[in-house]
RNA sequence: GGGCGAUUGGCUCAGCUGGUUAGAGCGCCGCACUCACAUUGCGGAGGUCACUGGUUCGAAUCCAGUAUCGCCCA
């Protein structure tokens, strides 16, 4: 083992690419970021926001994740017994919608034809891949996981825990089935929920159809009027309603347009008017035709339901709204989440005329068998040649798409299972209201109580096949007797009287609430049977009661929603759950406030009687350099992968958590990378969709993720980065120079205690501030104030210990005298430095501490110690307050100020770097001083050699001056000046004084400033006058005496 | 329609509880490669802080409204 470094052993660049692999090998063979309950230590434990396999990771994972690592790494060092546990979500429907894509794409295949153990066999597979793509990626990018401990939502240990709640939740009665509403995709054949349903405008086509009137009576219409933008769905029409009231509706929204129309700006009020005079002109004209129905309604007149011939009745209801076209409306109860209501209210039937693939079922008639637009055209058609097609208008309609498979959603009645919500809900908002989760930012918890507030029942079934198969077991009973003789055979089995097995009765729809096909009335019910234990033998008892499991499996979130607990063993009370449950934070993004945090909350309650983590950090989001947020699906999606490659890990972590501010979404620009030339490429909208692109430098042709046709894949791919990471990537490379520079001049090291009068000005400076920044650091990592963390890290390393701190030693290395010294405090503040930034950059951080270690294995200022054997398990520094030293700080901002005005002269003067210039400075006492033990720094800093300082020194001949911080510097240009130059300057210099002076004189004169403003202010402002006025005379004098020599 | 957030030099962002000459990085201009680093150093130019009112002696900062953009919920 070499115990020094020459120029040549070390490169002048982190070659991240070989450390990478290495300190990830090392870490793991340290096992330090494997974690055991620990009762003589605190537990600090993140689960992660398991990714899904459905794809890689993105740059917003990598954010996510690298803020996790950032304060997890810190809280190791801060000697807690610290779990990070790591994990992947199944992702139930995404993934089997990927896997389909493919099948259809490749194989030309639906999942019907492969059938569910094949699909399931091959999304298995499939995640079997992207598993270890995500894990690889988490690992390149330094993610201290507890490997050991890795989960998957769907495997055996989360689907004990899923059966658990499943069947505490059935037993409660807080699960149950009932026909609702859902979002049906066609595509996909399943119910998706809300929030995977996105609204799109098409544009698409408004119909007026005539329905007629049964035995009109006289003065009564042939026909009523409908509109809809559905055509097809009329075949399920269960009723027409008519507002109750139309005349006191009508005068409702006239006032309501009336209020506004006072209120509104004057651009506004003419679109207004226009609406408040139809609203007018229909009560003129509409509003008698609109009061008969209303009537009819009320005496049970019936309409005939076109191409099906049935009779359908008039109903009142208040959502016909008289101020909308006709102002009646056709109800369609099974397809149509609005009718879906006026058929609860009225007692209407429920017609389902689809079937789950899209086509219609028997209940079309003559329709059976068709596509939705196949039907459509064909009602039209069909009503077009009766005459009853009274108008068709074209218009901009919102459609709910399914967010799955792009694919409009067809309201669709079926059966399903739901959480009730309602005593969960309350809990997880008390646990909020009560702080005893912490939501940060605070003003994400609106949002989450809100939601919670509405406390809406969780529709769980999903009909796919990749999931947790829901746990029940189900017969229906047309007869109640036989239901009964069921019921009893169910409650004396011995898994029922243990505990193992737990039913429900669903009762059979009353004809109100209805299916479609109930032709018969059904006075029996559904006896469902939920089981606990997975037992084969106990699953083929019950199913020879003739009992069938329910093919649906479970919402996705129903078991992440579990993930804090479930990874850590329950039901069993294992130790680690013992120890570490609640968790300690929960890191993640902001969309999933709802679908996730909350549903944690509320299941770890339920499960555990006590919330899963006591604090959630809420993070910003990525977005691309126009705003929109990266997907891979526009083609903006960055892959981490290629963002390491480049600017190595440590720019990564370091970039994003620099962006990682607490109100902002980090706006980051996009850019390929040309394989040949490496130039960058802005990516723009247009040019991120195609799927290949030529270089504009070199003219080489390259290959983008769209890369479909054999020709485009044999280019070579262009990775997708941002130059966003060279900021941090410079930072890292200058941290490692700086370590390079120490490192080369640390021969000899001997450690010893080193007593504060051997401590140079410059050694009490740097302290000061390192203890300064110590501090900052904590407080603002443990405020999750990460760019805080990153910026203050930066302007220490970069400003103070580079360009001042390490400038100063090397002056101190030449002067065997005050080597010594000057290696034990730089080793220590490297030492500091490395461990603060570790939790950012863990990678040089290790690497450069490996190599401090070789040179000075010991270390420290009052007690040199052994270091650690790696920096990742090293102690968190915490800030020497004793070393804080406002007087010298200040001191040393005046050497600074000096510096600046030498460098600012040079500058202006073009003197060459080489020639060295001779400066004086008129200033108190009390400053030389200062001056005097940094005397040797102007040359090695500035190629300038102080002359003279003081209170009686007078300016050279020939000169330039600077006023700076209460001093006068002059340089000697005797020989070198350069007159014209120096007026320019001074100029300048003259009227930006004159423009401040003219600021605080007209601030001064305001006598109300002078009265009311407090006293210390009003004296600041004068002395800062005094000075300025001072400063003005000074450079007004340096000018006339320029012009002098011209 | 409701809620939340944003709007600061060409770009990306800081600026906490009102008093600063409004900062940083990138980009730009000038100078400099011999001793840690050109992924560097030194200097410089560039902003009436979206708009309109209000509070105040004083507003980028506080309040109200407007506009634009983004997200969430209907």
């Amino acid at each position: 083992m070499s115990a020094t470094f020459s120029a040549e052993t070390l490169p002048n660049r982190f070659d991240f690419a070989a450390a990478q692999p290495r300190l990830i090998a090392f870490w793991q063979q340290g096992g330090y970021c494997h974690a055991e309950p620990d009762p003589a230590r605190q537990p600090f434990c993140i689960v992660i926001p398991p990714p899904n396999v459905t794809g890689a990771l993105h740059l917003g994972h990598a954010l996510n994740n690298t803020l996790q690592d950032v304060l997890i790494r810190m809280k190791r060092m801060q000697g807690f017994a610290t779990l990070w546990m790591p994990g992947t979500d199944h992702a139930g429907i995404a993934t089997q919608a990927v896997v389909e894509k493919r099948l259809k794409q490749e194989e030309n295949k639906t999942r019907h034809e492969l059938g569910r153990e094949a699909l399931v066999e091959r999304i298995w597979q499939w995640k079997a891949q992207y598993e270890a793509r995500i894990i690889t990626q988490l690992k390149q990018m330094g993610c201290s996981c507890d490997w050991q401990r890795t989960r998957f939502t769907l495997d055996d240990m989360c689907a004990r825990a899923v059966r658990a709640t499943f069947f505490d939740l059935f037993r409660k009665q807080w699960i149950y089935r009932g026909k609702r509403l859902v979002n049906w995709d066609t595509f996909l054949q399943t119910a998706v929920s809300d929030d995977e349903v996105f609204q799109e405008t098409v544009p698409g086509s408004f119909w007026h159809f005539r329905y007629p009137v049964i035995d009109p009576r006289p003065g009564e219409p042939r026909f009523v009027t409908i509109a809809t933008t559905r055509p097809e769905t009329m075949l399920g029409d269960t009723a027409v309603a008519v507002h109750p009231d139309p005349a006191a509706a009508l005068a409702e929204t006239e006032t309501q347009l009336g209020e506004k129309l006072a209120a509104a700006a004057a651009k506004e009020q003419a679109a207004i008017q226009q609406q408040l005079d139809e609203v007018r002109r229909r009560r003129e004209e509409l509003l008698p035709h609109l009061e008969l129905l209303s009537r009819m309604a009320r005496q049970g007149r019936q309409l005939r339901l076109p191409l099906l011939d049935r009779p359908i009745p008039l109903v009142v209801d208040p959502w016909a709204k008289p101020e909308l076209g006709s102002g009646c409306v056709k109800i369609t109860p099974a397809h149509d989440p609005n009718d879906y209501e006026v058929g609860q209210r009225c007692g209407l039937p429920m017609i389902n005329i689809l079937r789950p693939d899209g086509t219609l079922n028997e209940q079309a008639g003559p329709y059976q068998g068709l596509t939705i637009p196949a039907a459509r055209r064909r009602v039209v058609e069909e009503l077009e040649r009766l005459e009853l097609v009274e108008k068709v208008e074209q218009r901009d309609i919102e459609l709910p798409h399914s967010d799955r498979s792009k694919t409009p959603i067809e309201p669709y009645l079926a059966d399903q299972w739901f959480v009730r919500m309602d005593q969960l809900a309350q809990s997880a908002i008390d646990a909020v209201e009560q702080q005893r989760v912490r939501i940060v930012p605070s003003r994400y918890a609106k949002g989450y109580v809100d939601w919670l507030a509405e406390k809406r029942d969780w529709p769980v079934s999903r009909q796919l096949w990749w999931g947790h198969q829901i746990p029940v077991w189900s017969r229906a009973c047309d007869d109640p007797d036989e239901l009964q003789s069921l019921v009893e055979q169910v409650a004396r089995d011995p898994a029922t009287l243990d505990g193992r097995a737990a039913w429900q009765i669903e009762a059979a729809q009353s004809p109100a609430g209805a299916t479609a096909d109930s032709s018969g009335t059904r006075a029996g019910g559904t006896l469902h049977v939920c089981l606990l234990p997975e037992d084969a033998e106990l699953e083929r008892r019950f199913e020879s009661f003739g009992l069938v499991r329910e093919p649906d499996v479970l919402d996705t979130w129903f078991s992440s929603a579990l993930w804090p607990h479930s990874t850590l063993g329950w039901p069993e009370r294992t130790p680690e759950l013992e120890y570490f449950y609640p968790t300690s934070t929960l890191i993640t993004s902001r969309d999933i406030i709802t679908l996730w945090v909350a549903r944690m909350v509320l299941a770890g309650l339920n499960n555990m009687g006590e919330v899963p983590f006591r604090e959630v950090f809420i993070h910003p989001k990525i977005l691309d350099g126009y705003g929109e947020t990266m997907s891979k699906s526009k083609g903006n999606g960055v892959d981490p992968l290629d963002v390491i490659d480049k600017f190595g890990a440590d720019a990564l972590r370091y970039g994003l958590a620099y962006l990682t501010t607490q109100t902002q979404d980090v706006r980051m620009p996009v850019q390929f990378e040309c394989p040949h030339c490496a130039a960058p490429i802005e990516q723009t909208r247009k040019n991120r969709e195609l799927p290949r692109l030529a270089c504009p430098k070199c003219r080489g042709e390259f290959s983008t993720q769209w890369a479909r046709s054999d020709e485009d894949r044999a280019l070579p791919r262009g990775a997708v980065i941002s130059e966003r990471f060279e900021v941090a990537r410079n930072f890292c490379n200058k941290l490692w120079n700086a370590s390079r520079f120490t490192l080369l001049n640390l021969e000899g090291f001997a450690p010893a205690v080193v007593p504060e009068a051997e401590l140079a000005f410059e050694d009490h400076w740097i302290l000061s501030r390192l203890a300064t920044v110590t501090r900052e650091v904590t407080e603002s990592l443990e405020q999750y104030l990460y760019a805080e963390a990153a910026r203050a890290l930066y302007d220490f390393a970069w400003d103070e210990f580079c360009s001042f701190y390490v400038e100063m030693l090397k002056e101190r290395f030449q002067d065997p005298a005050r080597r010594a010294v000057a290696q034990r405090v730089v080793a220590h503040t490297l030492d500091t430095l490395l461990r603060l930034l570790h939790p950012l950059i863990p990678f040089l951080t290790e690497e450069v501490w490996q190599l401090l270690g070789r040179l000075a294995p010991r270390r420290g200022l009052s007690d040199p110690r052994a270091a650690a054997e790696s920096v990742m398990i090293a102690a968190w520094p915490r800030p020497d307050e004793s070393r804080r030293n406002a007087v010298i700080e200040a001191q040393f901002r005046k050497f600074q100020a000096a510096l600046g005005a030498l460098r600012e002269i040079r500058s202006g003067q073009n003197i060459p770097p080489q020639q060295e210039v001779r400066f004086s400075i008129r200033c108190d006492r009390a400053t030389v001083e200062l001056l005097e033990p940094v005397r040797a720094y102007f040359a090695s800093m500035a190629k300038a050699q102080p002359v003279a300082w003081g209170p009686e020194v007078e300016p050279p001949a020939t000169h330039a001056a600077v006023r700076a911080a209460d001093m006068d510097v002059y340089v000697d240009l005797h020989g070198l000046i350069d007159v014209p130059a120096e007026i320019a300057r001074n100029e300048k210099q003259r009227e930006r004084l004159q423009t401040q002076i003219r600021g605080k004189e007209s601030k001064l004169a305001n006598a109300s400033f002078v009265e009311r403003a407090p006293a210390d202010v009003v004296e600041k402002e004068r002395a800062g006058l005094a000075q300025l006025q001072q400063e003005l005379a000074a450079t007004e004098q340096a000018l006339a005496n320029l012009r002098k020599q011209l």
